[in-house]
Formats: structure tokens, C-alpha cells, sequence
DNA sequence: TTGAAAGCGCTAACAC
DNA sequence: GTGTTAGCGCTTTCAA
């Protein structure tokens, strides 16, 4: 393996200047400049994570905390990944990749270990276990571990276990859980999703909107999207003066059946529906085209979806797009940024846009 | 941060031993074990895992490379991915995520900088320019960067650039390059899937097959699973006497409906279907049940994709399903041996399986 | 069964 | 603009 000091030996300058010349911490001439870099390439060299690591208290590593069910949308977590990796190798971090499996230890192992010098966690529960030990890393309170090694065993000195992990540890979310104090969240903004998928339908002329949700499970445990999604459009509604049917659904044909079936039993005026159900999407249109209701003819439909499964439906779908790139990018963007002492505690919900495309039009005249 | 020589001092013993009571490299009295077990979790010390690295070479860090590009299924990355991190973690590895947006660069960088002691490449191409690099980790021949740093700028020591990466460095790889010698690789059988679809489907009677495929890009560019699938549909058509049209397909319903055209006018009689493209499944169903081809009554589906897609399709698929978690776990495994000095160069081909469900059954009666 | 001490390769004062 | 040097926190000989 090469080291730093075989490049300085080969440059003919002292180790400290290799170093400045890589981290351009201080001024070099050009000449020095010149011969070391050509030695770097040269001989190949590369600096030693683990030694740059210890020396200045920086992995450059960024966790991504994944959950470890996927019941959630996989594409959409997949490209957040992807993004979160593109975009922190352009700001010189890497990233480790960790599972919801360990929970809340994951988090107290890897900010104690130095592993990683902050964390994305994606797919936050509302009231999410780790989230204690995240709150208060914007505005450096030093009310961290304060009990010293001075006292031996015996004496009560406990540390850490259930406080917060170390300031240098830095987070932001991807999500909202229920209480954001101290911490630094992105998100779509479910609500005003909501809101414009109402809008566009009512500006059409639909006046008996049906909402076809994530399944039950989904509403109670998760990040609160769902919820805020119906609030939007509920409020919406309410301002647009159309009725509104929401009905949580499981994934699949035969679950899609069902809940179609009851939604035109309750409301059989229904003349357009909303989806936040990836896989509702083509369950729905199937089924609505197996019985003969035309889309956008018959019925509207609009999506709350990634742009791919909007853009590869069997029609085209109208939508709102769930930005999965431009959450993983905000989100390293504003880690790093806390990191390089930039940076605050904020909640940011990006705007939604709604894409017309041939799944919606004018609602039908009235039966 | 609590370091290992303040969890020493106050369980009154040296560094060393607490040292060695992590690794448990040498033996420790009851006695002296508790008190230091003790102190660890009073302070809630995590060892530095950057000077951990730097004292022992050795990261116990795992590189997972990623596609950047996106149109391999999804959902099957992704649970490789995870069954990767999780495998690793139960070996006391860490995940770092790679894309292949560095190309060739990543692999030196990575095992350069000593930020992993191997890694695990997915979606390997037929001639894939990180190949070389990876070459004969399996039995360490010490061929590796030979110049020493001991000559100055002008004299001819070049290194590394175009040889291998060090011995330390090992690979797995998820998939099949063209030529795998001094490569360990782990992949589905695809070539005993293809003939596993064809014997079923002759068996059940039919003697017209039509095989719907991945888009013709992948057939050029990718790992050649897309090939051997193909040639183990062809080698077993022949020897059970079936006929077998191939026909690459984009996904999605206008592709699928104008490949599902051509296949049906080329070949009348075709009574059964053999599909490996995730996007076109769903397509297939919905085409033949809009012509009035009932399945499996008068064709018969088989596909070749994950376990999930097969059962949520709007018909329960007979499938051979693609062993994501089982490649992941395995590639780790592999990884860690050879890390441990067990394991050797090899390659893995997992046995395929098939699981009849609702979508095939006997031919009908010749028309 | 335990301790003392020499590094691992790098960064960042501190000197000049 | 450059060199010297003292650690960073851990592992691992070597000694006892």
C-alpha cells in the first residue's frame, strides 16, 4: 500500500505538504503543487480512510437508514437511494447502507463508532423510536454526554444509553413524524397534493370524488403522508364543494374489486377518483375498462405516484409525482450543509405538481 | 466520545486487555471480563471504528456496487441490496453503497483507500471494464504493485493504474461475465430456468411455445442472462420436440400489444407463453384476456421473474421465481470467506424452481 | 492472565 | 510557502 509519506519521500517534500495538497488547506506553489500530484499518480496512491478518519474526526461517510419491510413503494425508495449516493459522492461523501433491522441501536452505533458523520433515515414513523435520539443537532446544545471516565466502577456513573447521540452527529429525515422539534425534515407536501389533485377535478366539473388510499395498515402506522394527503384533500373538497368517498385499499385485482365495487354501491354518481395506491393503479383501470366506463370519458382518474408508474399505466396517467430524486438530494444537500456548520433545523416540503396527461377530463354530463 | 483508554481506566485494568475482551483474542478471567463488560456499558463505549481500521487494516466493511442505470427490475435490486445488509451485518460487516456512476474508479478508490475489505458487484456486464481489477483474488498471488517508493519524480515507477487492486481486495460478483476465470460469481441457473419452463409447459401437452423476453438492449449489453435463459428454452424445446418463437419486448402495453400481434400472426397455434420481463407480464395478461383467451384454458403462462410478481399478478403466475435474497446472502457469505481465508474462486449457479399456480394447464384440444 | 509500548497513516497545530 | 511533530484510538507484539 502506498502512504502519504512515500509520496512525500517521492516528491521530494515533507508529508504535512502532500497533505495540504490534497485537502488545499493551505497555499502551495504551483511547482510543489505539480511534483505532487504527478508522485499521487505516480505511485498510485490513495489516502487511508481509517487513517484520515481518526486524524480529523471525519469518516466523509453519510448512513442511509433504509426500512427493512418493503411495503412501501420499492422504486420510489430505490431511487432515493440512488440519488442520496450520487449526490453525497459529488459533496465527497460515501454512504453506508443500513436496514431499519437494528433500530435505534443502528443509530447509537454508528454515531459512537465514528462510522459515518450523519445519517438520512428514510420512511420516519410518526412517532418513530429513534427520533429521541435526534432532536437538538441544528443549534450545537452542548447538554450532551457529560459524565467523565474519571470514576471507577461502582459509582453511578451511566452515560448515553437513552440521551442524545453526540452533536457532531447530524440528521435529516425523509418524512414527518409527528413532532419535528430539533430536527431537520424533507418531504413532499402530501396535504397540497391532496389539495391539487381536488382542484383539477373540480375544475373539470367532477362533483363525487372517490379516493382510493394505501392499505389500512398504512394509515396507522406510517409516516402520516396518508393522512396528510386526505386532509388535503378533504379541505379541498370541502372549499370546492364536491363530495368526497375515501376508502383504503390493499394492493392487487381482487382488493381493487372489492373496494371499486362498494365505492359505486355508496356512490354510484361517482364520476372521477383519486389514487394514492401504487399498486391500486392498474387493478383500477383494468377493472373500470372490464366494465365498460371508459377513462377520461367516464371517469377521471388521477394519480399520486412516482412519474414512471404514471407515465407507464395502460392510459396515461394525470398526476402528482412523488420527487424521489429531489428528496435524496435535498436531503444530502442539507446534511451536509449541517455538517459544514451551515445549515438549521427545518422542515421542508417541496411543492407538488400536478401533470395533466389522458387520464382526466371533463366529468360526463349528469345521469 | 468514550475511548477504550478511559473504559480501561475505569474498570482498572490496561488498554489492552479491554482491547482484547472486544476480540476475544486471547483469554480473559470471569472476573476481569465482568468489570470490563461492566465499564463498556456504563460509558456506553463504541469503539472508533476509523482507528479500528487503521490498527488492523481491516474496514469490516463490505462495498455493494449498484447499476445506475435502472431498467433491470427494480424491486429485485433492492432486495438484494437488502438481503446483502442484513447477511453482512450478521457477520459484523457494514454496507457501503456504491453506484456504477464511478465505473472502474470506484473499485480502485475503494480498495485504495482501505474503506472496505471487499466488495460485491451487481449486474456484471459481459465484458465489464472493472473485470480486470478484480481478477485472482481467490488463491493471493502476490503479483500485485511491485515499485516501491524509493525512486524520485522522473525516474519510470509507474503502479497500479492499469494492474489489479491488492490481494486484500476481494469480489464477488452477482451474475455472469463472459469470462469468469479468477472470478467468484454467484447467479441463477437461467439457462436450467429456461429449460424448466419449456419441460413443464411440454409436458402439460404444448407443442407451440412463444417466448416474450427482455427489450433487445439487453440482450446486447447485459450480464447474457437474457441468453443463457435462451438457450436453455431452445436446447430443451428441441429435445422435447416443441417449437419456441423468441421475441424480445419493451415493456408496457404498446409494445407488448404489437409483440403479442406478430407472435400470434407468425404462430396461429401458439398455446403457450414463456415470459422473462417483468413489465410485460401484466401486459400479456391483460391482451389475452381482452382477445378472449382465457388462462390457463386456452393459453398457458409461464414467467420468469420474483415470487412477488407472480402471485400479485391478475393471474397467480407458474413461475420460476428469481432467488434475490438468496443471492445476496450467499454472495455475502462467499465474500466473508474468502475474507477469512477460507473460500476460493468459484462459480455459483443456485437451482432453478418451479411453482405451478392458476396460469398454466394442459394444451388445448388441436384446433 | 495481564501490562507496556510501538506503531498504523494521516491531520493540524506550531515553527520557520 | 514549507517542514517538524504531536497526537487521533486502536491492535498487537513482546515481556512478565
Amino acid at each position: 500500500m502506498v502512504t502519504l509519506a512515500e509520496v512525500a519521500q517521492h516528491a521530494g517534500v515533507s508529508a504535512s505538504t502532500v497533505s495540504y495538497v490534497l485537502s488545499g488547506k493551505r497555499s502551495i506553489s504551483a511547482n510543489t503543487r505539480r511534483r505532487v500530484e504527478e508522485s499521487i499518480r505516480r505511485l498510485g496512491y490513495h489516502p487511508n480512510a481509517g487513517a484520515r478518519a481518526l486524524a480529523s474526526s471525519r469518516s466523509n461517510v453519510i448512513a442511509l437508514m433504509i426500512p427493512l419491510r418493503t411495503d412501501m413503494y420499492v422504486p420510489v425508495m430505490m431511487e432515493i437511494a440512488i440519488a442520496v449516493t450520487t449526490t453525497a459522492r459529488a459533496h465527497g461523501y460515501d454512504v453506508l447502507l443500513l436496514t431499519g433491522e437494528e433500530g435505534p441501536d443502528a443509530v447509537r452505533r454508528v454515531a459512537g463508532s465514528g462510522l459515518a458523520d450523519g445519517m438520512i433515515l428514510m420512511d420516519v414513523e410518526l412517532d418513530d423510536e429513534r427520533l429521541p435520539l435526534l432532536r437538538g443537532g441544528g443549534a450545537p446544545a452542548h447538554g450532551g454526554p457529560p459524565a467523565r471516565a474519571d470514576s471507577r466502577v461502582g459509582e453511578d456513573s451511566r452515560v448515553g444509553e437513552d440521551s442524545r447521540v453526540g452533536d457532531d452527529q447530524s440528521a435529516v429525515l425523509i418524512g414527518l413524524p409527528a413532532d419535528t422539534t430539533g430536527l431537520t425534515c424533507v418531504d413532499l407536501d402530501f396535504r397540497a397534493a391532496g389539495a391539487l389533485c381536488v382542484e383539477h377535478l373540480a375544475a373539470l366539473g367532477h362533483r363525487d370524488i372517490a379516493v382510493v388510499g394505501e392499505a389500512p395498515a398504512v394509515y396507522e402506522r406510517h409516516t402520516g403522508f396518508a393522512e396528510r394527503t386526505l386532509d388535503g384533500l378533504r379541505s379541498q373538497a370541502r372549499e370546492s364543494g364536491v363530495r368526497l368517498l375515501h376508502r383504503p385499499c390493499e394492493g392487487g385485482y381482487a382488493a381493487m374489486a372489492v373496494t371499486l365495487a362498494r365505492i359505486l354501491d355508496e356512490r354510484p354518481g361517482t364520476t372521477a377518483f383519486v389514487v394514492q395506491n401504487e399498486s391500486a393503479v392498474e387493478p383500477l383501470l383494468a377493472l373500470l375498462r372490464q366494465q365498460g366506463r371508459a377513462v377520461p370519458e367516464d371517469v377521471s382518474v388521477v394519480a399520486i405516484c412516482p412519474e414512471q408508474v404514471a407515465v407507464q399505466a395502460s392510459v396515461r396517467l394525470t398526476s402528482v409525482a412523488i420527487p424521489a430524486q429531489e428528496m435524496g438530494r435535498y436531503a444530502v444537500e442539507h446534511l451536509v450543509a449541517k455538517l459544514d456548520g451551515r445549515g438549521d433545523d427545518e422542515v421542508v416540503l417541496l411543492a407538488p405538481e400536478l401533470t395533466v396527461r389522458a387520464s382526466s377530463g371533463p366529468a360526463p354530463a349528469r345521469a
